[in-house]
DNA sequence: GACGTTGGATTACAGATGTAATAGTTTAAA
DNA sequence: TTTAAACTATTACATCTGTAATCCAACGTC
Protein backbone atom coordinates (compact mmCIF):
# COMPACT_ATOMS: atom_id res chain seq x y z
CA UNK A 1 0.00 0.00 0.00
CA UNK A 2 1.23 2.99 -0.92
CA UNK A 3 1.80 6.33 1.08
CA UNK A 4 -0.87 9.12 0.67
CA UNK A 5 0.30 12.41 0.38
CA UNK A 6 -1.15 15.48 2.72
CA UNK A 7 -4.08 16.83 1.21
CA UNK A 8 -4.84 20.45 2.88
CA UNK A 9 -8.27 21.62 3.82
CA UNK A 10 -8.53 23.92 0.82
CA UNK A 11 -7.17 21.01 -1.51
CA UNK A 12 -9.76 18.55 -0.05
CA UNK A 13 -12.60 20.24 -1.93
CA UNK A 14 -10.60 19.74 -5.07
CA UNK A 15 -10.61 16.32 -4.49
CA UNK A 16 -13.83 15.87 -3.52
CA UNK A 17 -15.03 17.57 -6.86
CA UNK A 18 -12.83 15.32 -8.78
CA UNK A 19 -13.55 11.68 -7.09
CA UNK A 20 -17.44 12.59 -7.40
CA UNK A 21 -16.72 13.65 -11.42
CA UNK A 22 -13.72 12.98 -13.45
CA UNK A 23 -11.76 13.91 -15.84
CA UNK A 24 -13.06 17.48 -15.06
CA UNK A 25 -11.29 20.36 -17.44
CA UNK A 26 -9.63 23.59 -14.77
CA UNK A 27 -12.95 25.53 -15.47
CA UNK A 28 -15.19 22.94 -14.68
CA UNK A 29 -13.70 22.11 -11.12
CA UNK A 30 -14.35 25.68 -10.83
CA UNK A 31 -17.98 25.67 -11.73
CA UNK A 32 -18.64 22.53 -9.83
CA UNK A 33 -16.84 24.25 -6.80
CA UNK A 34 -19.37 27.25 -7.56
CA UNK A 35 -21.45 28.52 -4.57
CA UNK A 36 -19.10 26.08 -2.13
CA UNK A 37 -16.01 29.09 -2.39
CA UNK A 38 -15.39 31.83 -3.94
CA UNK A 39 -12.25 31.37 -5.06
CA UNK A 40 -10.83 32.84 -8.51
CA UNK A 41 -10.46 30.59 -10.93
CA UNK A 42 -6.49 31.23 -10.32
CA UNK A 43 -6.87 30.03 -6.84
CA UNK A 44 -8.53 26.96 -8.05
CA UNK A 45 -5.66 26.47 -10.79
CA UNK A 46 -3.11 26.33 -7.68
CA UNK A 47 -4.75 23.70 -5.99
CA UNK A 48 -4.55 21.48 -8.62
CA UNK A 49 -1.19 22.28 -9.34
CA UNK A 50 -0.34 21.84 -6.12
CA UNK A 51 -2.05 18.61 -5.97
CA UNK A 52 -0.35 17.02 -9.09
CA UNK A 53 2.88 17.94 -7.80
CA UNK A 54 2.33 15.85 -4.94
CA UNK A 55 0.94 12.93 -7.07
CA UNK A 56 -2.81 13.50 -6.10
CA UNK A 57 -4.15 14.38 -9.37
CA UNK A 58 -2.83 13.22 -12.79
CA UNK A 59 -4.16 15.36 -16.06
CA UNK A 60 -4.21 13.94 -19.88
CA UNK A 61 -3.91 16.47 -22.58
CA UNK A 62 -7.32 17.01 -24.74
CA UNK A 63 -6.44 19.38 -27.16
CA UNK A 64 -5.20 22.93 -25.84
CA UNK A 65 -6.35 21.76 -21.91
CA UNK A 66 -5.74 19.56 -19.36
CA UNK A 67 -8.07 16.95 -18.27
CA UNK A 68 -7.83 16.63 -14.63
CA UNK A 69 -8.39 13.05 -12.13
CA UNK A 70 -7.86 11.97 -9.31
CA UNK A 71 -4.40 9.86 -8.79
CA UNK A 72 -5.58 8.29 -5.31
CA UNK A 73 -8.05 6.42 -3.63
CA UNK A 74 -10.85 8.25 -2.23
CA UNK A 75 -11.28 5.65 0.52
CA UNK A 76 -8.03 5.11 1.42
CA UNK A 77 -7.70 8.92 2.10
CA UNK A 78 -10.48 9.22 3.58
CA UNK A 79 -9.81 6.66 6.16
CA UNK A 80 -6.11 7.60 7.10
CA UNK A 81 -7.31 11.18 7.49
CA UNK A 82 -10.27 9.87 10.16
CA UNK A 83 -7.55 7.97 12.22
CA UNK A 84 -5.86 10.89 11.92
CA UNK A 85 -8.42 12.87 13.20
CA UNK A 86 -9.39 10.66 16.14
CA UNK A 87 -5.92 10.08 17.41
CA UNK A 88 -5.95 14.20 17.58
CA UNK A 89 -8.27 15.35 18.51
CA UNK A 90 -10.45 12.20 20.72
CA UNK A 91 -6.77 10.93 21.70
CA UNK A 92 -8.20 7.56 20.84
CA UNK A 93 -11.02 7.49 22.69
CA UNK A 94 -13.38 7.36 20.41
CA UNK A 95 -16.68 5.46 22.55
CA UNK A 96 -17.82 8.82 23.82
CA UNK A 97 -17.64 10.75 20.54
CA UNK A 98 -19.85 8.13 18.21
CA UNK A 99 -22.16 7.87 20.99
CA UNK A 100 -22.66 11.69 21.32
CA UNK A 101 -22.74 11.79 16.84
CA UNK A 102 -25.44 8.64 16.98
CA UNK A 103 -27.23 10.87 19.37
CA UNK A 104 -27.10 14.05 17.26
CA UNK A 105 -27.30 12.90 13.72
CA UNK A 106 -29.84 13.12 11.62
CA UNK A 107 -30.09 9.46 10.76
CA UNK A 108 -32.59 7.87 8.65
CA UNK A 109 -34.10 4.78 9.98
CA UNK A 110 -32.35 2.68 7.13
CA UNK A 111 -28.81 4.39 8.20
CA UNK A 112 -29.20 3.05 11.59
CA UNK A 113 -30.18 -0.47 10.05
CA UNK A 114 -27.31 0.22 8.41
CA UNK A 115 -25.21 1.10 11.39
CA UNK A 116 -26.33 -1.92 13.35
CA UNK A 117 -25.38 -4.49 11.15
CA UNK A 118 -21.88 -2.36 11.02
CA UNK A 119 -21.43 -2.92 14.27
CA UNK A 120 -23.35 -6.81 14.34
CA UNK A 121 -20.49 -7.62 12.34
CA UNK A 122 -18.06 -5.89 14.96
CA UNK A 123 -19.63 -7.68 17.74
CA UNK A 124 -18.90 -11.40 16.12
CA UNK A 125 -15.07 -10.87 15.36
CA UNK B 1 -20.34 31.92 21.66
CA UNK B 2 -16.74 33.26 21.68
CA UNK B 3 -14.91 32.04 18.44
CA UNK B 4 -12.14 29.43 19.41
CA UNK B 5 -8.51 29.35 17.43
CA UNK B 6 -7.21 27.27 15.00
CA UNK B 7 -5.32 25.06 17.17
CA UNK B 8 -2.58 22.70 14.78
CA UNK B 9 -2.16 19.28 15.15
CA UNK B 10 1.09 19.69 17.28
CA UNK B 11 -0.67 21.81 19.50
CA UNK B 12 -3.46 19.37 20.02
CA UNK B 13 -1.41 17.09 22.12
CA UNK B 14 -0.29 20.34 24.24
CA UNK B 15 -3.98 21.08 24.94
CA UNK B 16 -4.98 17.54 25.39
CA UNK B 17 -1.96 16.92 28.12
CA UNK B 18 -3.59 20.77 29.63
CA UNK B 19 -7.50 20.13 29.65
CA UNK B 20 -6.42 16.96 31.22
CA UNK B 21 -4.50 18.33 34.10
CA UNK B 22 -3.55 21.92 34.85
CA UNK B 23 -1.92 23.91 35.91
CA UNK B 24 1.04 22.70 34.71
CA UNK B 25 4.72 23.90 34.64
CA UNK B 26 6.39 23.92 31.04
CA UNK B 27 8.48 21.31 31.97
CA UNK B 28 5.64 19.28 33.70
CA UNK B 29 4.32 19.66 30.09
CA UNK B 30 7.29 18.03 28.51
CA UNK B 31 7.16 15.35 30.97
CA UNK B 32 3.10 14.68 30.62
CA UNK B 33 4.43 14.41 26.56
CA UNK B 34 6.84 11.81 27.59
CA UNK B 35 6.39 8.68 25.50
CA UNK B 36 4.30 10.56 23.12
CA UNK B 37 6.54 12.53 21.09
CA UNK B 38 9.99 12.97 20.45
CA UNK B 39 10.01 17.13 20.79
CA UNK B 40 12.46 18.79 22.52
CA UNK B 41 11.61 21.02 25.73
CA UNK B 42 12.24 24.57 23.70
CA UNK B 43 9.68 22.69 21.01
CA UNK B 44 7.06 22.15 23.57
CA UNK B 45 7.97 25.93 25.01
CA UNK B 46 7.46 27.34 21.42
CA UNK B 47 4.00 25.84 21.31
CA UNK B 48 2.77 26.77 24.50
CA UNK B 49 3.53 30.28 23.83
CA UNK B 50 1.65 30.47 20.52
CA UNK B 51 -1.37 28.66 22.18
CA UNK B 52 -0.97 31.53 24.54
CA UNK B 53 -0.86 34.15 21.40
CA UNK B 54 -3.71 32.55 20.14
CA UNK B 55 -6.10 33.10 23.49
CA UNK B 56 -6.25 29.19 24.02
CA UNK B 57 -3.93 29.19 27.18
CA UNK B 58 -3.53 31.31 29.68
CA UNK B 59 -1.19 31.26 32.90
CA UNK B 60 -0.49 32.73 36.27
CA UNK B 61 2.73 33.33 37.91
CA UNK B 62 4.09 30.38 40.38
CA UNK B 63 7.59 31.93 41.88
CA UNK B 64 9.91 31.97 38.95
CA UNK B 65 8.28 30.13 36.56
CA UNK B 66 4.85 30.06 35.04
CA UNK B 67 1.81 27.76 35.26
CA UNK B 68 -0.35 27.34 32.44
CA UNK B 69 -3.66 26.36 31.79
CA UNK B 70 -6.22 26.28 29.11
CA UNK B 71 -8.39 29.37 28.35
CA UNK B 72 -10.56 27.28 25.92
CA UNK B 73 -13.67 24.64 26.87
CA UNK B 74 -12.27 21.48 25.68
CA UNK B 75 -15.87 20.23 24.42
CA UNK B 76 -16.41 23.26 22.38
CA UNK B 77 -12.93 22.55 20.22
CA UNK B 78 -14.16 19.02 20.17
CA UNK B 79 -16.90 19.74 18.37
CA UNK B 80 -16.15 22.44 16.25
CA UNK B 81 -13.13 20.45 15.20
CA UNK B 82 -15.50 17.67 14.64
CA UNK B 83 -17.86 19.53 12.53
CA UNK B 84 -14.92 20.86 10.17
CA UNK B 85 -13.66 17.37 10.16
CA UNK B 86 -16.78 15.89 8.72
CA UNK B 87 -17.38 18.63 6.31
CA UNK B 88 -14.21 18.66 5.00
CA UNK B 89 -14.03 14.81 4.68
CA UNK B 90 -17.02 13.39 4.33
CA UNK B 91 -18.68 16.80 3.11
CA UNK B 92 -21.53 16.92 5.24
CA UNK B 93 -22.85 13.25 4.88
CA UNK B 94 -22.73 11.18 8.23
CA UNK B 95 -23.12 7.94 7.91
CA UNK B 96 -20.07 6.53 6.16
CA UNK B 97 -18.51 8.90 8.87
CA UNK B 98 -20.00 6.62 11.17
CA UNK B 99 -19.48 3.63 9.64
CA UNK B 100 -15.50 4.51 9.07
CA UNK B 101 -15.47 5.46 12.94
CA UNK B 102 -17.28 2.66 13.90
CA UNK B 103 -14.34 0.48 11.57
CA UNK B 104 -11.30 2.40 12.88
CA UNK B 105 -12.13 2.68 16.46
CA UNK B 106 -10.55 -0.20 18.92
CA UNK B 107 -14.28 -0.74 20.07
CA UNK B 108 -14.57 -3.60 22.96
CA UNK B 109 -17.10 -5.96 23.07
CA UNK B 110 -19.12 -3.98 25.89
CA UNK B 111 -18.80 -0.70 23.97
CA UNK B 112 -20.32 -2.43 20.90
CA UNK B 113 -23.03 -3.39 22.91
CA UNK B 114 -23.81 0.02 24.18
CA UNK B 115 -24.00 1.60 20.83
CA UNK B 116 -26.22 -1.49 19.41
CA UNK B 117 -28.44 -0.14 22.06
CA UNK B 118 -27.60 3.74 21.11
CA UNK B 119 -28.86 2.54 17.86
CA UNK B 120 -32.11 0.71 18.90
CA UNK B 121 -33.07 3.16 21.05
CA UNK B 122 -32.86 5.51 18.06
CA UNK B 123 -34.79 2.93 15.72
CA UNK B 124 -38.00 2.93 17.94
CA UNK B 125 -38.24 7.00 17.92
C1' DG C 1 30.95 35.59 44.97
C1' DA C 2 31.56 32.79 40.43
C1' DC C 3 29.20 29.39 38.08
C1' DG C 4 26.22 26.11 36.32
C1' DT C 5 21.19 25.27 36.01
C1' DT C 6 16.49 26.31 34.99
C1' DG C 7 13.10 28.85 32.93
C1' DG C 8 11.29 32.54 29.99
C1' DA C 9 12.10 35.72 25.71
C1' DT C 10 13.70 36.26 21.31
C1' DT C 11 15.22 34.62 16.97
C1' DA C 12 15.69 31.08 13.19
C1' DC C 13 14.50 28.95 9.20
C1' DA C 14 12.53 25.94 5.74
C1' DG C 15 8.33 24.06 3.96
C1' DA C 16 3.12 24.19 3.72
C1' DT C 17 -1.00 26.99 2.94
C1' DG C 18 -4.27 30.43 1.41
C1' DT C 19 -5.00 33.33 -2.09
C1' DA C 20 -3.98 35.13 -6.08
C1' DA C 21 -1.58 38.06 -10.17
C1' DT C 22 1.29 38.32 -14.27
C1' DA C 23 3.45 36.36 -18.33
C1' DG C 24 3.42 33.46 -22.16
C1' DT C 25 1.15 30.43 -25.70
C1' DT C 26 -2.51 28.53 -28.57
C1' DT C 27 -6.69 29.02 -30.73
C1' DA C 28 -10.73 30.82 -32.38
C1' DA C 29 -12.99 34.80 -34.05
C1' DA C 30 -13.37 39.03 -36.73
C1' DT D 1 -4.00 38.39 -39.95
C1' DT D 2 -4.40 41.00 -35.86
C1' DT D 3 -6.73 40.40 -31.75
C1' DA D 4 -9.04 38.74 -28.04
C1' DA D 5 -10.06 34.68 -25.36
C1' DA D 6 -8.75 30.61 -23.11
C1' DC D 7 -5.34 27.99 -20.97
C1' DT D 8 -1.03 26.78 -18.79
C1' DA D 9 3.34 28.22 -16.41
C1' DT D 10 5.70 31.05 -13.36
C1' DT D 11 5.96 34.15 -9.61
C1' DA D 12 4.23 36.45 -5.27
C1' DC D 13 3.79 37.00 -0.67
C1' DA D 14 2.10 36.98 4.08
C1' DT D 15 1.00 33.36 7.56
C1' DC D 16 1.13 29.21 9.77
C1' DT D 17 3.67 25.03 11.15
C1' DG D 18 7.23 22.03 12.71
C1' DT D 19 11.19 22.02 15.08
C1' DA D 20 14.41 24.09 17.50
C1' DA D 21 18.66 27.13 19.13
C1' DT D 22 20.52 31.19 21.40
C1' DC D 23 20.34 34.87 24.74
C1' DC D 24 19.44 36.53 29.26
C1' DA D 25 18.05 36.69 34.10
C1' DA D 26 17.19 34.59 38.60
C1' DC D 27 18.45 30.80 41.74
C1' DG D 28 20.72 27.52 44.13
C1' DT D 29 25.49 25.47 44.84
C1' DC D 30 30.42 25.24 46.05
Amino acid sequence: MKKLPKISESEWLIMRVLWTKNPLAANEVVEELDGQTRWKPKTVKTLIDRLIKKGAVKFRKDGRRYMYYPAINESECVATETHSFIRRVYGGTVKPMLAAFIEDADLSPKEISELRKILEQKAEE
